[in-house]
DNA sequence: TATGAATGAGAGTTCATTCAT
DNA sequence: TATGAATGAACTCTCATTCAT
């Protein structure tokens, strides 16, 4: 079966050369965007980018690298936001350090969330892509990291499987809400659920401490 | 927009018709898992089923109609297990209920995995078939119209933002699971985290009285 | 009704270019007569031009707007033998502008006869098609406009309903002789007796004038 | 190549064959005038007609056969208008006649008008349609028979010519304003204005015996 | 290095025709 | 005899990719 190799065909050495190649990573994302996956078509995308498809071909060996980076370009923005949060709070209470995490989270998904779902959605079908897609793992290795040394606070046995509770469940909230159903509730009421959600489940702490009232529902859209 | 129909094209009058509609269907799900969305084309699942390209025409006006039929019959089946979980505990205690709910959703994905995963992933969610999709939302609905009466006894105040919640926890938890990593944790234990995630957050209930021990990770795969 | 546009897709831009686009023309004219239209896929036409049928669409959306462009062009052509020969006679004898009229619609259909007919013939089904194929309209609005200055000359009152007659008169002895029998009668004797037919009706003018002696038929074919 | 018979398959023996071929033949017209040739499948066409394709196949080895005999019918009631014209007129003033002649034909385009148009333009004119199709010459031929005689009225040397002649103009005359342009001039304008076209050819005859007031146009449609 | 014309395999879809029932 | 399900060759059109300029 073609296995086309998909790792960049040069390094951008000249000033001019990067600027190509991010004006056709732009296009990539703009035309992914408004035309979906099947209708971001090589032409397409060299046209959006101001250059020839030739050009395009030159920086990338073919459709599906030119993806691969996009995607890369992207989970490493969403890995840094949530390592970031989690080593800045590497010293306070856990309890906080887990609602920064969870503020991490919805924070990376207001970075761009049209091309955010556009890669979910329609990019997974092409191989390399879905490796690079999968950040899920990455972070909830982050969370495990994070949480083995406070073990003893927690009320779960297994901190892996706790982070893999936790990061799935986040994640999936924060997608549906940010993504989907942003006029659902707001960022900020999802941010309360899913810290209700999870905090309950990893620390077994009585909630009832912190009444909630959500009388109202704002969106932040 | 040329806004095709995908309503299937006849009613199968004759014995021999409904059992092509059948083979049809079958071989779209086997050549969607094996070969993948955009791999599987009409001339690929005809020959499978063991027809023509034509015969496929005859009952599906084209391709989009043939993968949203699909969608339908697979999310009625989804829908049909969790509704009945819910409808066959209506009188018991509701954390019962829960993990029912969860548990259904379970098994619910354990009908065709391979299947599920290839709807979830490559189906690219536009037109008709983004319609079909939407079993989230429906099940949801299910879950919010259960807990409503139960209202008194949840530590949460906006029943719908609840079911979301729960919904979309559970969901997103079980798909990783079974659909992508079955081999990190056996469902019965999948079953017991869902349900201290999503019965905490519901109910305020302290899990203490349960103590968990998860010394061993089983694999039911 | 899904409308679709006819207009050629891009300008061609390099001498290489407008090459292929008139490659592609002249293989549609000889596919066209040899095959007909429904015989004229745009396979045959590709390969008959010499190019693949990749090309064939980077110059023309459709096979509706490839027939097209030829109507256009044939359609030109024949305005442009009419319409100068009204002009060159402006300040002659009308009878002999007449003449010179019909004489230049004759040679109009020998441009291509072949084109001609099966244009005629075949090609009217497709919508934009039949507005550039107006030509008649066209030729008989060019010749009222020629014809209303002698207005004074004419036996008849109508010069607009003068010229369709004429116009429809003579296109269609012309057609019929040049394109379906031009074994019944020469082009020379199509001239006089179309001539006789015209002239009369137009100016009243007795025929006896000039004795008719047509013993012998000729072919110019 | 692929050259099909198109003789009707078998002669309706029975009353119901014959019911069955007429509705056919009617639901073949209805058919052509609302969907035009390309639309008019044989699906569409026993569906319309109340039948199954098979029946349709029956009574008819392919489509062409099909269009054929609706052809060869409608050009018979076309060649019986004319004729009828001729015969009856047979001893009368030739003008009178030649004038009956136009009118017939202008009755002959009145019998279906519709079907007429789509017949005439968009019926590939190939194989055995071609042949049914060819009503004008077998209509010059009748006019040549009945000008023979009074051969010494005639200002034309050859009878056939002149025939051919006064066939074809007649003709595109009353089609173009029957069937493509009703709203330009009524059939009784057109009557008038083809007989002095045609007579004048015909006879010689100075027209300013009949003097010409069309002041309005009065369309009949 | 950049261009964009050219390629062509392959996709979805149609429909005249056949033949088992 | 009538049915209509089944056929499959053939059509139009797309687009990732190449390469002469």
């Amino acid at each position: 079966m073609r296995q086309a190799k998909t790792t960049p065909r040069k390094p951008p050495r000249q000033a001019r050369s990067r600027a190509t190649v991010e004006a056709i990573l732009e296009a990539t994302i703009r035309v992914l965007i408004t035309r979906g996956y099947d209708g971001a078509t090589t032409i397409a995308i060299a046209a959006r980018a101001g250059v020839s498809v030739g050009s395009l071909y030159q920086y990338f060996p073919n459709k599906e690298a030119l993806v691969a980076a996009l995607v890369d370009r992207h989970v490493g923005e969403l890995l840094a936001c949530t390592e970031q949060a989690l080593a800045a709070a590497e010293l306070g209470d856990p309890r906080a350090t887990v609602r920064a995490f969870i503020h991490a989270g919805i924070e990376a998904h207001r970075i761009n969330p049209a091309l955010h779902k556009v890669l979910v959605e329609q990019v997974p079908r092409v191989g390399r892509v879905a490796v690079a897609m999968d950040a899920s793992r990455r972070i909830a290795a982050q969370l495990a990291a994070y949480l083995a040394p406070h073990r003893r606070m927690l009320a779960v046995r297994d901190v892996e499987v706790a982070a893999f509770v936790v990061e799935t469940a986040v994640e999936a909230l924060t997608h549906r809400v940010v993504i989907e159903r942003p006029d659902l509730i707001s960022t900020s009421r999802l941010e309360a659920e899913a810290a209700d959600l999870v905090i309950g489940y990893l620390f077994g702490a009585r909630r009832a401490a912190r009444p909630r009232r959500h009388a109202t529902r704002t969106s932040t859209r």
